[in-house]
RNA sequence: GGCCCGUUGGUCAAGUGGUUAAGACACCGCCCUUUCACGGCGGUAACAUGGGUUCGAAUCCCGUACGGGUCACCA
């Protein structure tokens, strides 16, 4: 044994400052889970002035999924979840990625097999896993001898290296937010450490990693919660410091099931497709399970690095609500300065408004307050370059006291007033309208509400019917109070 | 099934023995208003359950129910 390499190694482990790391598997995209737990991972390190890692598990070769890294990749860097260190940038413990440290998990497999705590097993899975009745424990690779093992490792019998549970007594240790478990030990299996292709399993690959890169807080899902015990006996029979464990319940679609793609669930990517803005759902997600105590909502990523505190995470469950995202969104989109809302918006508007006589810039003022989703855009905006087909239904309305009658003599009234008007601008338009509407003894709505619903052919709209025909030009305007005057008469 | 964990309104949640049990989303109503929104004001709605402990329990203990996780050569 070649106990120089593994002083090296150990030498190179970084000290005296919170490191902690992502570690996901290239599996596929980024699901709102993922996304969480990296937050949360990151605004550990930073709150503590720390580092963030990210490390890639790509040890089971079977899932993997190419151009999933990439994708995490990406999503970190949207996020601005940027890692100190990781397989894009190097870093002083890599290599990151855990395919690129295979001899690393050989080495202190034959390290754990000296020191008792692990050993080979020769079982083909089917003897074991389908043998109805069969115990781990009564394994006879267990009690092999050296002389005997090494026999079979000279015949060529594959092997996997099992970690040897202790039978009796049972294992406790502490999460930051569940606070002491304790498990007894004859609930634990033997688990494979190294696989008979050589790669470790998550089991061992992220207790030797996590040692190495000097982690010291290992963030994950609590479905490792259940399996901790047999972690923190490795690091036990090495001889290593424990790390604390913050263990975060799942993000879920309903009450029975995890948030997941097979259900239609929606990934970062999606919902940024779905005009969803990153930092929206990045301040939602920081709030699906945890709370900073007060009544604020809404927190910029570096106002999260200060504030953040593990005690916040809850322990229970947390179901992703649409719905609220969609508010948080709203906000996002209302606080943002008119100049990147009109940036973000155009690509939505031009979907609908291709006319080029139509000033696109004047949509954005409209649109901004009232509008959740950039994709909400499209929609709103649609009767800009054709007036759409509308029924004469729309003409009547209780609250502005209008109906197809009224309205067919409110538009024959508006229209010589319209065309005289040479001053096409929100000011003129209002003020010759609401003269008229004094003239004619009517409420404002009386008038305003027919000549909306002529320019528009629908019902909402963003904006009035000012804004409306300044927006659409006389000409325009003129031509569709004629088709509203034809269609009522 | 064994083991582990959880349970405050529909949802996210504050709360760590004494509160009229916050706040937000959603929903409803009113106001504002040239529509819809925005905004303002108000409202409906919760401590899973049964026992303890205590002068006093959402808060502590035990049981029950319900829910979740785990029991892979997946992570």
């Amino acid at each position: 044994m070649d106990l120089k390499w593994f002083e090296e190694m150990e030498a190179l482990i970084p000290h005296g400052e919170v490191r902690t790391r992502f570690a996901p598997s290239p599996t596929g995209y980024m699901h709102v889970g993922n996304l969480r737990t990296a937050l949360y991972t990151y605004l550990i390190a930073k709150k503590n002035g720390g580092k963030f890692i990210l490390r890639i598990e790509d040890t089971d070769q079977g899932r993997l999924v190419e151009g999933a890294t990439d994708i995490i990749y990406k999503t970190l860097a949207d996020c601005r979840l940027i890692h100190d260190e990781g397989p894009n940038i190097g870093g002083p413990v890599g290599p990151y990625i855990q395919t690129e440290r295979r001899g690393i998990y050989g080495r202190y497999a034959e390290l754990l097999l000296e020191k008792g705590g692990a050993y080979r097993c020769f079982c083909e899975k089917s003897e074991t896993d389908e043998a109805e009745g069969f115990e781990r424990k009564d394994d006879p690779c267990r009690r092999l001898s050296d002389e005997e093992a090494e026999e079979k490792i000279k015949a060529g019998v594959p092997f996997v290296i099992r970690q040897k549970i202790p039978r009796e007594g049972a294992t406790t240790f502490h999460d930051e937010i569940f606070g002491d478990i304790t498990v007894p030990n004859d609930t634990l299996d033997d688990n494979v450490l190294i696989k008979s292709d050589g790669l470790p399993t998550y089991n061992f690959a992220n207790v030797i990693d996590d040692h190495l890169m000097g982690i010291t807080h290992v963030v994950r899902g609590s479905e490792y919660l259940a399996s901790s015990p047999k972690y923190n006996l490795l690091y036990e029979s090495f001889g290593w410091e424990i790390p604390k464990y913050v263990h975060c319940s799942p993000v879920m679609r309903d009450h029975h099931n995890k948030m997941s793609k097979r259900h239609g669930d929606p990934s970062y990517e999606d919902l940024l497709s779905q005009g969803y803005l990153t930092e929206a759902v990045l301040n939602y997600v920081a709030l699906l399970g945890w709370s900073p105590g007060g009544e604020r909502e809404i927190f910029s990523l570096s106002e999260l690095c200060e504030l953040f505190d593990i005690s916040g995470i809850s322990k229970s469950p947390a179901i992703f609500d649409i719905e609220k995202l969609t508010y948080f969104n709203a906000e996002y989109i209302k606080a943002m300065s008119p100049e990147r809302f009109t940036e973000l918006a155009e690509p939505f508007i031009r979907q609908s408004v291709k006319n080029p006589a139509i000033d696109i810039s004047a949509f954005a003022p409209l649109l901004q307050p009232r509008c959740e989703k950039l994709t909400d855009i499209p929609e709103k905006i649609d009767f800009f370059d054709a007036l759409p087909e509308y029924d004469i239904e729309l003409y009547t309305n209780k609250k502005s006291k209008t109906d197809a009658a009224i309205s067919l003599q409110m538009l024959e009234k508006a229209l010589p007033v319209m065309e005289g008007t040479e001053d096409w601008t929100d000011e003129t338009i209002h003020d010759t309208l609401i003269k008229l509407a004094g003239d004619l003894g009517v409420k404002n709505a009386t008038l305003m509400w027919p000549v909306r619903i002529s320019v528009a052919g629908k019902s909402v709209t963003p904006g009035g019917a000012v804004e409306i025909c300044r927006i659409l030009g006389k000409d325009e305007t003129i031509r569709r109070m004629k088709l509203g005057i034809e269609k009522l008469s």
